[in-house]
DNA sequence: ACGAAAACGAAAATGATTGTCAAAACACCC
DNA sequence: GGGTGTTTTGACAATCATTTTCGTTTTCGT
């Protein structure tokens, strides 16, 4: 195929879905297309692409990791349908300066953190 | 004692370290404390303590759970230690805010939100 | 075209969590 | 004290996502 192949493929059925994906998920997407691609490629693909932070990561209540391509490259969060999994990018210069302060406050350094909204989007609330 | 002894175990084991600590983990100890409880048991205390809002759980980034007794039952968020994952609570009213405007903004329903401030104490910093 | 290095994929291994099920602890009544 | 039905327990097996392992195939540089 292509350039660094399989790498390519995974990355464009993420492109293609709105919203979070698992790896399982994916890898059943791929082969339902025909794809001769194993699990574990689809596995490595996405650890690979997520060390560059090429797309996001975040694990669901049941501990499943998802996976989502995102338009901007910049620092941001998610909110996440938890019927669709379709996610909207939110910023909040607020939450990052919030979470930098209380780091600091409390004599923490390396300080990250983690913000994901949960909710039902418009169109999974009116279908039920 | 009405509510059952092994779940008081649990919840003292728990009650008695200062940060986040896995199902599996929390088992060793009491063993090594000569209980002959089981690991089934162990999970199903953690299970009814955080159903009962007792408790408060998160995943790390590898999919294991983890669980804390805290110390307020009011809702709050914590910054954890990643080296001796002690943790922080920590409130901001902001954030709360934030986040029901942002799935307000964009149509969704029963928003939810999860935050996790992440960084290494001083103590731990110090040490390295 | 040729061999080393990187990418692949199938199957086995891992490890946390959950399900099963019979035995034990308990409650309540006689 | 003895019955009897309910709840809790724990050893062990089953699940399931994710990793490892390990030949095999491709890709690349020359």
């Amino acid at each position: 195929m292509s350039t660094t192949t399989r790498r390519e493929a995974v990355r464009q059925a993420l492109d293609a879905s709105a919203g979070f994906r698992s790896a399982q998920d994916l890898y059943a997407a791929l082969r339902a297309e025909g794809s001769k691609i194993g699990l574990t490629t689809v596995y490595r693909a996405l650890q690979a692409l997520s060390d560059s932070g090429e797309i996001d990561v975040l694990r669901t209540d049941d501990g499943e990791a998802v996976y989502r391509a995102c338009g901007s490259e910049s620092h941001h969060h998610h909110l996440v349908c938890r019927v669709c999994s379709t996610a909207v990018e939110v910023e909040g210069p607020a939450v990052e300066r919030w979470a930098a302060e209380m780091g600091e406050a409390h004599g923490f350094t390396g300080v990250t953190h983690s913000v994901e909204i949960f909710g039902t989007c418009g169109p999974c609330s009116r279908r039920a």
